[in-house]
DNA sequence: CCGATGTCAGATCCACTGAAATGA
DNA sequence: CTCATTTCAGTGTATCTGACATCG
């Protein structure tokens, strides 16, 4: 028996995989992003201003499920690098919008072709069809669970 | 369109989805281990020890992947909880051989109830049939990623 | 109510110590 | 037999992150 086996009982834990993968491929990725100087946040903020145009903070925190108070430091950290801008709202000058900028349109892209890559090493063993078959149940377990 | 709805960009990533639904349970789970004054650790700890017997403390640390200087922080709590007992190699009193007590043994009964639980809210959405698909699944991504 | 600042606890990582074994 | 090296448990610390509390 491998002395680094993995105790049965937890591999028959599915939650535990789940928690296990993930974390595997999310050290992977941070691992790529590190390099460039970004982190894994980065390119969840630059997404979702991507997919969804210029939003309000608050709006952007609730969507990715951090804290606002953390949304505020990954802007800043965005905003210095050119990949976002800040503008108070005209109507309600408590609000903050946010945007993409160009060089955060370019960021983004070479962050997904990272996050691309690295999936392509996490799904190494599944074939394209198990791949999808695995997509489509985990975006049926994450849409139930929120 | 639903203000709090993740961007698609990242539920088109499929470890972007293994991350945040791991993300999720091991939250869930954290939450009922806290209210029971365990951690996530101290379960894997146990899990390992019964699964694989009496341990030297190295072994167990190198099992779980974690640093052995926390698995003696590890240690010192569930020794002091009276659910592990450590006793000095007699051969080669450098070592330490870690074994569980009755109480770690019923501890981790309970503590897996809880794992139990947490999954079946977790996996709600999925037939049964579907999450012996995912734990397939996941179990040979897990295999090959290490 | 919203953004911003500061702080706190938890986890991971790393360097180091002292005791004990091993081997040249 | 001795001395250098290695292995092991244990201690302490630096760092990072996420959660929270409070302020303007």
């Amino acid at each position: 028996m491998d002395a680094t086996a993995t105790p049965p009982s937890l591999l028959g834990l599915t939650t535990y995989l789940l928690s296990r993968t993930g974390r595997t491929a999310r050290g992977l990725l941070i691992t790529r992003l590190t390099a460039r100087g970004q982190r894994l946040w980065h390119m969840a903020v630059l997404a979702a201003l991507a997919d969804f145009g210029p939003q309000v903070q608050r709006e952007l925190a609730e969507r990715l499920a951090i804290d606002p108070s953390d949304m505020v430091k990954l802007l800043d950290e965005l905003a210095r690098a050119g990949q976002v801008e800040r503008a108070r709202s005209t109507a309600d000058r408590r609000r903050v919008q946010v945007s993409l900028t160009p060089a955060g349109q370019r960021a983004l892209e070479e962050l997904q072709a990272e996050a691309a890559a690295v999936q392509d090493e996490v799904l190494a063993p599944l074939t394209a069809e198990e791949r999808a078959q695995l997509h489509a149940l985990l975006l049926r377990v994450h849409a139930a669970g929120r």
